[in-house]
DNA sequence: AAAACATTTTGATATTTATCGAAATGTTTT
DNA sequence: AAAACATTTCGATAAATATCAAAATGTTTT
């Protein structure tokens, strides 16, 4: 769009941030990944919603340079991206930490990525 | 439940927060209050949009509790809320200062205001 | 009290978004 | 090579969002 263009790259940078985390499912994933690396189907056991969603949840945070994706035979692990060049997400994803702690589904979450093992996780999904 | 309804709350909260910064014009507001308060028409004749949509923006900032209203003979003048009790927010907020400031449109933004006064800029409203 | 003014609310619309199931892609195991 | 598996892409849909013009509300000026 020409508005768009006349904005410039650095507002549309600056919403896509905020708009990526303006999601509890990916606010979430987040938190989750926090603790550790996860695949995709790990997310998708303890979120409930499909895997194409969760797919697309994590490209929206890729793409605004929150994760980061890397192949891992058939799996893809998808981790936080500590090391950003961006610093208005460096500095959002620094205090992240600190943000939610006490929530009860953060830490359920938190809680089910730690007690089961990959293999057995995403195996349990077929059986939904 | 009365506690399902906490935590659902915290995460809803949370993610309000973001959604609210997530529309480029509610993020040009945010950075035009840190000038001055301002009053719709005069934030509306930066915007170029529509009145009823500044109003809906600061209905949607306020309800974020990033800005504050108070009524002033016919107008009504939004302020920045500094002193928010909710961490997260007082957190982003507190970092806004230091965003986008060498953005062409916010700093063009911020000239605009501070070049005529509420009455001359409201009354142009009308010819536009 | 009427007119002018600033803002909000309402009703309508076009776009975006979250979601799903199914099909497609690419890898590993058999 | 075929089957199994993990993920992504595609097509569809319902809900949310940004927007406008017009009507409604409330205040100030005349």
């Amino acid at each position: 769009m020409i508005i768009e263009m006349r904005k410039g790259k650095t507002m549309n940078e600056f919403t896509k941030t905020f708009k990526a985390i303006s999601d509890p499912n990916r606010v979430r994933i987040i938190k989750m990944l926090e603790a550790k690396p996860l695949c995709v189907c790990e997310i998708t056991s303890v979120l409930n919603i499909s895997t194409s969603t969760v797919s697309n949840h994590l490209n929206i945070l890729k793409d605004a340079g929150f994760i980061r994706d890397k192949k891992n035979g058939k799996w893809v692990d998808y981790s936080l991206n500590r090391s950003s060049d961006n610093p208005v997400l460096h500095q959002v994803l620094a205090m992240f930490p600190g943000w939610l702690n006490d929530n009860d589904i953060v830490n359920s979450d938190k809680g089910l990525i730690s007690e089961a093992d990959r293999i057995q996780i995403c195996a349990s999904l077929k059986s939904v």
